[in-house]
This record gives C-alpha cells, sequence and structure tokens, in this order.
DNA sequence: AATGAATGAGAGTTCATTCAT
DNA sequence: GATGAATGAACTCTCATTCAT
C-alpha cells in the first residue's frame, strides 16, 4: 500500500471518529472515549491513534463545526448588480438556513463551553463578511446610520452586530427549544430578518 | 435553639449549596458533588441532607433561575396611559437587562440542558405578558399584521416569537462572548430592539 | 407516669423495633438501620437508646426467634397414656407447624447467619425433650436401635438428630421454596414425618 | 502470545474471581466488590473486565454451583440389573455426599437468597431423575403407594418430594451446624436415608 | 496499526454511628 | 428520651489513560 493509501484510510479513520463523537457528544448523556470507541466500533486505545488526549479530540470537533458553519455561511454568493440591502437579506437568510441545517455544528460552536486550545477563537471569517456587505449599504446611503455622530466603522460593527444578534437568537432558540409552539419557522425567520434589516433601510 | 431558628440555618445551608452549585455548574469543567461539596466545605453526605440527588439539586436550580428572571421581567410595570409600542419597547428592554443582570441564571434557564423533571418546562408566565402587550398594539392598529391572511392570535404569536428570538439573541451573545469586541452594549441592544420593534410600527 | 409505665412503653418500642427489623431483614435486599428507623417512623438515632449497635440488635432478633419457635414447639403436650411413638410423631408435626406457622423466626434461627455473640448457640432445650420422647420408645422396646451394638445413649441421639434432620428438611424446603410445585404441604409433611417414624417401630 | 492462550488467561482470571467470591460470599460479613478485589489481589474495576456487574457475578457463583451439584449427583449411575429400591437410596446417598464434598456450592444454590437472573430457577436436571427412579419403584409394585387414590405420577411427586426433603434436611443441618456434637455423620446419612427408604417399601 | 488488560482516580450514593441540643 | 445534623468510610461502577504485545 501506498503512503498516500495509507494516509488516506487514516483520514477516513479520523473523520468517522469525529463524526460518531458529535453524534455522542449532542446526544447530551455524557460523552466518554469508551462510549465512542463503541460507537466507532474500535477499541478505546484505538483512540488514542488519533488524537493525543479527549480534550484535543473535542477541540476538534469544534473547530470542525465552525468550518462547516463557515463554509454553508459562504455559500451565500452576491450576485452582480444586486441591490446591496437585498444582499445583507439573502446573507442573513443564509445564516440561519446554514444553522439549521447543521444544528449540531452550531450548537457545537455557538451554545457549548468546550475546552479551547488557548483561549483564542477562531477567526470569524464570515463575520468579517457581513460587515462588508453592511459597509456597502452604509456607504451608498441605502442603510442610515444608527449612530450618526460616530464613524462610519463604529456603525458598521454596530449594524453588524445587530444582525448577526438577531439571526442568532432565531437560530439558537430554533435549535433549543424544538419542542416550542413555534407558529412558523419559516415566517418566524422572515419576520426577524426583514424586521431587522427594514429598521435600518432609509 | 427553636424550630424556627433551626429551620432558618437550614434554608441558608440549602440556599449556599445551590449558589456554590450555580458557580461550579457555570464554571463549565464537570460538575460533581464532591466537588460541590468540597467548595460549600462540608461532607458529600451533607448535601444528600438537603437534596435526594444529584438530580434534584440540578432541577432546583433551574427552577430559582426561571424564578429570579420572571421575577425580573415582571418588574417592568405598565404605566398608565402608555403607548402600546413603548410598553412592548420596554418590556424588551427589561428582558435584556433581567438577563444581563443575572448572567449564571439565564444561561442555567436558556442555555444549557439540565435533566427535567418530567419533560415539562415551566409554563413561560413571562412570555405570556409579552403577548399580552403585543396583541394591544395589534387591537390598537400601532403593529401591522406581518401575515394579514393570518388570524390575530397567529400574528400576535408570530411577532411575540420574533421579539423573544432578538432579544435572546442579544442577551445570550453578549452573555455567551464576554470577549468579543462588541462596539458598546448599550447602543447594540438599543438597536437590536429598536429594529424589532419600529419595523413593526406602521 | 410511674417508673413501671415508663418501663412499659420502653419495652414496646423494643418489641416494635424488633418486630420491624424482622420484616425487613427477611424481606431480602440489604438490612440498614436508616431503613429500619423509616419503617419503625423514628430517628436512626433513636434506635441506639434502645440497642448499643446494628449486631446487638440482629443478635437480639435471632435470641427471640428460637424463643419463639421453642414456645411453639414447647406447646405440643405430652398427654398422659399416650403411645410414646405417637408423642414423638406429634412432636415432630409439632415442629414443622411452628416452623411454618413462623417461618420468619425459622429463617432466623436456622437458615441465615447473623454474628453470634460469642460463637455460642442457645442451648436446645426443645431438642431435650425430643431425645427424652425418643428414649422412651428405645426404653418400652417400641423403637428398635438402629445400631444395636452402641450404648442407648448414643442410640437415642441418632435417632434423634435423624428425626431432626428430616423434619428440618421439610420445614426449611417448605419455607425456602414456596413457589416450588408441592404436590401438598400436609401430605408430604405427612410422608417425611411417618417414614421417619414408622421405619424405626419395631 | 497466541490468542488461545490469551483465552486461556482470561478464563482462570474469571474462574480465580468466582473461587474468591465464593469464599468470601460464605463468609458471612458481607459480599463487597472492593473486599473482592482485594482478595483476589486486583484493582476493583479489573473485576469489571471479566462480569458486567456484581449481579452478574453472583448469578454465575450460583449457576456454577448448581452445575457442580449437578454434576456430582450425575455421577451416580445406575446399573444394570440393579434392585430399583436400591437405585434409589444410592441416589439419596450421592446427593448427600455431593452436598458434603462441597458444601461452600450447596450454601449457595440451596441455602441463601441470590439475585436470580429473571425469576427463574434453573430445571431441577436432578430431580428428574429422582422421579423416575421412584417411578420405577411404583412402577415394579417395590413402593406402596402413600396415597392410593391419588394418581400414579402424584404419588411419584409426592414420593420424591418426602425423599428430597430428607436427604436435604441431614445435608444442611451437617453444613450449616459443623459444630453441632453429632454421634456421627456417617451412621445418621445412614438412617435418615434407610428411614425414608424403608418405610414405602412393601 | 491496533488491542486487551489494567489501573488510579473519581463519580453518585448510602452506611453505621456520634453528638450537641 | 429523642432528634437533626453531620461525617468518615464504604459502596457499585465508569472514567481517561497507558502499555506490553
Amino acid at each position: 500500500m501506498t503512503a498516500a493509501q495509507r494516509q488516506r484510510v487514516r483520514d477516513e479513520t479520523r473523520a468517522a471518529i469525529l463524526h460518531a463523537a458529535r453524534q455522542l457528544f449532542l446526544q447530551g448523556d455524557g460523552f466518554s472515549m469508551r462510549q465512542l470507541a463503541a460507537r466507532v466500533e474500535c477499541s478505546p486505545a484505538a483512540l488514542y491513534l488519533h488524537f493525543k488526549s479527549k480534550d484535543e479530540l473535542l477541540q476538534e470537533l469544534m473547530r470542525r463545526s465552525f468550518a462547516i458553519l463557515f463554509e454553508g455561511a459562504a455559500a451565500v454568493q452576491d450576485r452582480a448588480g444586486e441591490d446591496p440591502v437585498e444582499r445583507v437579506r439573502r446573507g442573513m437568510h443564509g445564516y440561519v438556513r446554514t444553522g439549521l441545517a447543521h444544528p449540531d455544528e452550531y450548537r457545537l460552536a455557538f451554545l457549548t463551553t468546550l475546552p479551547e486550545p488557548d483561549g483564542t477563537r477562531p477567526p470569524n471569517a464570515a463575520f468579517e463578511r457581513v460587515r462588508e456587505r453592511v459597509r456597502r449599504c452604509l456607504d451608498a446611503q441605502r442603510f442610515s446610520p444608527p449612530r450618526p455622530q460616530a464613524g462610519i466603522e463604529a456603525n458598521t460593527s454596530l449594524i453588524a452586530q445587530a444582525l448577526w444578534s438577531a439571526v442568532h437568537g432565531v437560530t439558537s432558540l430554533l435549535i433549543l427549544r424544538p419542542g416550542f409552539p413555534w407558529v412558523s419557522r419559516e415566517a418566524l425567520i422572515a419576520r426577524v430578518v426583514d424586521g431587522a434589516v427594514d429598521s435600518l433601510v432609509r
């Protein structure tokens, strides 16, 4: 077997472990290396051939969750000639859609306290894109700056953070309280997004 | 010592245990009765003089957290002759303020998965008040119904849920990501609340 | 309250504790002072006002069980002019009857391993009466000595022990295996007793 | 080390654990996994590599005890042309001999209350053989039916149960009361067996 | 690369017992 | 005489991890 093949098998095993780990972790009732090994159908010791420790495994899990969510959010491509406000709106819908499509990853990334390597969070690349879209709207004077006396950067950040808050609110509630009698998930999402956006449009 | 005195000591001890438990639980890295006992400076067995089991203790913790948050939110009194839209706005600010004033309780109540007694959540009395305030606005035609073809009750629920989503979004982010470079907590809160409300006003 | 009255209350409490203890012990799933206290509806500490320790309590329990069984067996009175063989037979029936009437005591006395005070068993007074009845049969030449060459005392003991073995066998099996498909308890007892006795009659 | 070798070591360890468990259990003063581990000279956790739980271990203990006793009793082979009554007699002697040769197993199997898997006792195969031997005697009219009006099956059962009672009586007493001043173990056994059998012979 | 065996530590919980009140 | 509070020790069992093979 070539080195490349060997590496591929390794990677697949690693991925399988992480996949099982995510399920197990979110199932809620305790996450143990033994249970994980049982689910992966390997010996507990085998896990340590792929991850130095339980903590490292969980950190990798979180890292991947962020990656998946970023990827999903990044899939919302800006269209040429598109109205900048619609861009923002579509971006927000994309955020919620991605979160709901990957609830496990969303919970891991935003709703759990996991051991972090050294206190640093992965750079929120996606958030940067939001800021950019918002800035466009402000530049094009399609958004009225909520604090006119503050600088444009500050207003950009403020708006982006407010938008994030709103979409995070729906997304997390829909994920954490699936049993709540929501009137209509779609209508709710639309209402929150439109509310947050429309109130900015001048 | 009189029976009343004894009861008081009991209550204080119970409260001290719950206090330490909240800290320990939210600290994130595992919650054990033994650690709790160490923190309270008593024997592990002593905890069982106050709580039948770990689960019962945690449930009580959650119950109290809800109670505190309800109390805080209920403190927002409607004023006579007040504009119904302002009532909604003030209610939302009260929600966020309460959550931020009791971040531990907020996390316990809304951001963690705790063993629930029998699958039932405490009835969200506070949420009912929101619905009521929203209905007033719809009745007084100060809010435009987001889905005109739907009934007034459905629109009430939809709006209330959207408002809840928005405020929960800010509250939870501010609590969970205290290290994030928020532009301004107050401005952010105002922006989210105003956005959610203003877009409804006709 | 007079001293006598006080003493009577004490005795009653003590008896109540022992009564509850017997039930709890034979219930099978663990015997603890706390559970006992709960059953007696007093505090665990109160038990220690009546018994120095758990062991002492259990020893007293065993002592009383023996007493009750002796009493029951002793109730079989010899009748004037009665055939000595029939005396033996009636005595054996009395033993079984008493055991089955007090199965808890029988189990405590003969079928459990309890901490003994100092390795001594209570003198088996009842057993002495059996020997006496047997000796009468031998004296009257109603029993043929199983080992003619051995002395009369030895034969007496041998027969008495064999009779005891037989009745203990039925009694204990009927108590320990209540679920076994016994053909007929009465017929079984009669068969065992008659078998053991008849084969001795010359 | 080959897989077969490994398996052998496993089996030996398992056997060693069960051996120590039997001793510890019958010693009387409480049976705990920790004490067992100490006796086996391994960590408490190691026991769980061989048995899922304490209950399972004890059940296996009982199962093995029954197996050993059955085996011993089954070793009493019927001889061609043997008098059917002698067959019964020899079978009973075999029962007692086996019990006394394995007192620990006898106590576990017949004199203790152990957690049973699902309320079912192992089918008493040995008991079936006794019934068969008894039936032969009845068929050959060597035994007089104790209840002539009852069917042959009922009489077979009745006699078999009576014989069992008698031998169980001696066996258990000799095991449980080793300190009792027995005249002569052998003479006692013979007396009980002969008594039970002879009284049936017509 | 993979595993079976093993373990020290620690989990939740109950125990017999004491003691101040 | 009785109790509530307390505890140290013990319980069953699971954990993350290591290591020889």
